[in-house]
RNA sequence: GGCGAGAUAGCAAAAUGGUUAUGCAGCGGAUUGCAAAUCCGCCUAUCCCAGUUCGAUUCUGGGUCUCGCCUCCA
C-alpha cells in the first residue's frame, strides 16, 4: 500500500483515494514572467514521478497544474519590458513548456492559467463574504479575515499568536489584522486596462491565492486528494488556500498536502530574490536533460537537493552506467508507445514498487535499477535489461535508445578541431561519419599491429571528446 | 524572537534496535595488444554527551552546527 508523508499530519499515512481508483491532484506552478531555474525543475520533475508513480499503481489520475499569470511581478516585469501582459506570458509559458519537455516531464491533464477562472474566484470571494470571512478595506481591496477562519495555521504548524509575535509581520493599513490576505485587489489608475476585471467590489484583480483555490475546486471538486508544490508554499499559500477553500465550501479541501524539498546552491535555497539560481536552459546546454532529471530523482523528493557540476557530473557517470547495461542487450519487444506491462511479482520489480510505495522513494528505487544493471552485465540477461528499461520508465528514465544517449544528437557535427591526420588525409570536422572512418583507419592499424598509430587515432579522439570502446563485437564510441 | 527540518564513509545518497544499501572516487585481481567497459574482491560511516536496552547510527533527553518558513518565492 501506498504511504504519503502528509504534511497536514506530519507523519507519512497509507494513501486512501477519496473515490476508488481515481486520484485528483493538484499541484501549484509557475508564475510566469521569467525562465524556470532548477527549483521550478524539481517541483516539475517531482510530480510527474508521482503522477507517473500513481498511474503505475492502476489509478485514474486526474492532475492540476495551474500557470499564474497574473500578479505583481508579471505586471512589473511587463512594464519594464514595455510588453503587454499577455505577451510577456505567453512567451513565457512557451518557454516553461520547453523545459518541461525537455525534462521527460507529463503534460498535465489540465493547465489551467488564472487569467481564464476569473469569474470562479469572484464566486468564491463571494461566498467568504456571504460567511463572514471576506470584508471590504478602506483602499478597496477585500481581505480575508483570518481570525474568523477557526483553524488557520494546521497545515503549516503556526499559530495566530505565534505569527503574531513573530518580528516579520508588519502592520499593513487597511488590514483588519497583520495576517490578513487580499483576496481582491482594487484597480489601480496606473495600471492597464489588461489587469482590471469588473467586480461586484469595483474593477481590480485577484489576489494570488484565490486562484489555486478557485481552480481547484473547479476542476476536481471542493474536496480532493492530493494538493503539492515546493516547501516555501506552505504558509503562507498553502495555509490560505485551505482558508479560502474550506471557509466557502464548508467542507474539508485536501486529504493529502505534499511538499518537495529546496534545490540549494552552497548549501542555500535557490531563489530569485537571492539571485542564486540557474535557469534550466541554462543547465541544458551543459548536462543532457535525463542526467539533470536523474539527479533530481536521485535524492529523495523531500530532502535538500545541492546542486554543483560536480553532482551532476556524477549523475552523468552513474546514468552512463545503466545505459551501458541497456546498450550491451537487444531489448525485444520494445514498448508500445511507452507502455509495457511491468511484471511486478518479479523480486527486483517488487523491491522497486516497495520502495516506490514507501513516500515515493526514489533513491532506494534507483538502487534497484543499478542492482538490475549488475544482473544485466554479470549473466547478458537480456530479460533483465528489459525489466530496467522497463522499471527506468516508471520513473521517466532510460527510455531513449543507448546509442543516443552516448552519442548525443545535439549540437556537434559543425564542431572543428585540430586535424587528426591518418593515411594522409586530415580529419577536421566532428561528425560521426569521420568518426566512423577514423575507428576504421584504427583498425586497420591494429591488424597491421601499429599499435602505436592505434594508440594515437584513440588519444587524439579522446581529446577531442570521443571515446572509443573495443570488445569482441567491434568498436564502438561514446562521448566522453 | 516564534515555528519546523536535518547532521550517515573522500563525495552524493537510502535504510535500519543486532545481519552488503546504491552510485562516483580509491585499492587489489580477472579480462584487454594497451585502454575503456564489464566482472570478482576490498577499503572508508552513522555530529557530541547522557539515558533506555543484552545490543542504538536507529528510541528518549540535553548540547553543537546547518538549513528553511514567519516578506515574493517551487
Amino acid at each position: 500500500m501506498l504511504k504519503i508523508y502528509n504534511t497536514l499530519a506530519r507523519d507519512k499515512q497509507d494513501f486512501k483515494p477519496i473515490t476508488p481508483n481515481t486520484v485528483r491532484m493538484y499541484v501549484c506552478g509557475m508564475t510566469v514572467y521569467d525562465y524556470c531555474h532548477l527549483g521550478h525543475a524539481r517541483v516539475l520533475v517531482v510530480f510527474d514521478m508521482v503522477y507517473r508513480w500513481l498511474k503505475a499503481s492502476g489509478y485514474d489520475v486526474t492532475y492540476v497544474r495551474n500557470i499564474t499569470d497574473i500578479d505583481d511581478k508579471i505586471i512589473k516585469r511587463a512594464a519594464e519590458n514595455g510588453e503587454s501582459i499577455h505577451a510577456l506570458t505567453k512567451r513565457f509559458i512557451a518557454a516553461m513548456h520547453e523545459d518541461a519537455d525537455a525534462l521527460g516531464v507529463l503534460r498535465p491533464d489540465h493547465e489551467p492559467c488564472a487569467t481564464q477562472y476569473v469569474p470562479q474566484m469572484l464566486e468564491m470571494i463571494s461566498r467568504l463574504e456571504k460567511n463572514g470571512l471576506a470584508y471590504r478595506a478602506a483602499d478597496g481591496d477585500v481581505n480575508y479575515a483570518v481570525r474568523k477562519f477557526d483553524g488557520y495555521g494546521k497545515l503549516s504548524g503556526k499559530s495566530l499568536e505565534d505569527l503574531r509575535a513573530g518580528e516579520r509581520v508588519d502592520v499593513v493599513e487597511g488590514k483588519n489584522d497583520p495576517l490578513d490576505f487580499v483576496l481582491w485587489k482594487h484597480a489601480k489608475d496606473s495600471e492597464a486596462d489588461e489587469v482590471k476585471w469588473d467586480s461586484p467590489w469595483g474593477k481590480g484583480r485577484p489576489g494570488w491565492h484565490i486562484e489555486c483555490s478557485a481552480m481547484g475546486s473547479e476542476l476536481l471538486g471542493k474536496h480532493f486528494d492530493i494538493h503539492g508544490g515546493g516547501a516555501d508554499l506552505q504558509f503562507p499559500h498553502h495555509e490560505n488556500e485551505i482558508a479560502q477553500s474550506e471557509g466557502a465550501h464548508k467542507c474539508k479541501f485536501v486529504n493529502y498536502w505534499m511538499h518537495n524539498g529546496f534545490v540549494r546552491v552552497d548549501e542555500e535555497k535557490m531563489s530569485k530574490s537571492l539571485g542564486n539560481f540557474f535557469t534550466i536552459r541554462e543547465v541544458l546546454k551543459k548536462y543532457d536533460a535525463e542526467v539533470v532529471r536523474f539527479f533530481i530523482l536521485r535524492a529523495h523528493y523531500r530532502s535538500a537537493l545541492n546542486y554543483s557540476d560536480a553532482h551532476l557530473d556524477d549523475a552523468k557517470v552513474a546514468l552512463t552506467r545503466l545505459y551501458t547495461a541497456l546498450k550491451s542487450q537487444s531489448i525485444s519487444p520494445e514498448p508500445v508507445e511507452g507502455k509495457r506491462i511491468v511484471g511486478w511479482s518479479e523480486p527486483y520489480a517488487q523491491r522497486f514498487k516497495a520502495a516506490m510505495d514507501d513516500d515515493f522513494n526514489t533513491p532506494e528505487a534507483i538502487a534497484v535499477l543499478f542492482d538490475l544493471a549488475n544482473e544485466v552485465n554479470r549473466n547478458q540477461s537480456a530479460e533483465a535489461a528489459a525489466q530496467l528499461k522497463v522499471l527506468g520508465g516508471v520513473l521517466g528514465l532510460l527510455q531513449r535508445p543507448a546509442i543516443e544517449f552516448f552519442q548525443g544528437s545535439v549540437g556537434w557535427g559543425n564542431v572543428t578541431l585540430p586535424a587528426i591526420t591518418v593515411s594522409g588525409t586530415a580529419y577536421q570536422t566532428f561528425t560521426p561519419e569521420n568518426i566512423e572512418k577514423l575507428i576504421q583507419e584504427r583498425i586497420a592499424a591494429k591488424k597491421a599491429k601499429n599499435f602505436a598509430e592505434a594508440d594515437r587515432i584513440r588519444k587524439e579522439l579522446l581529446e577531442a571528446g570521443v571515446m572509443l570502446e573495443d570488445s569482441a563485437a567491434g568498436t564502438t564510441w561514446r562521448r566522453a
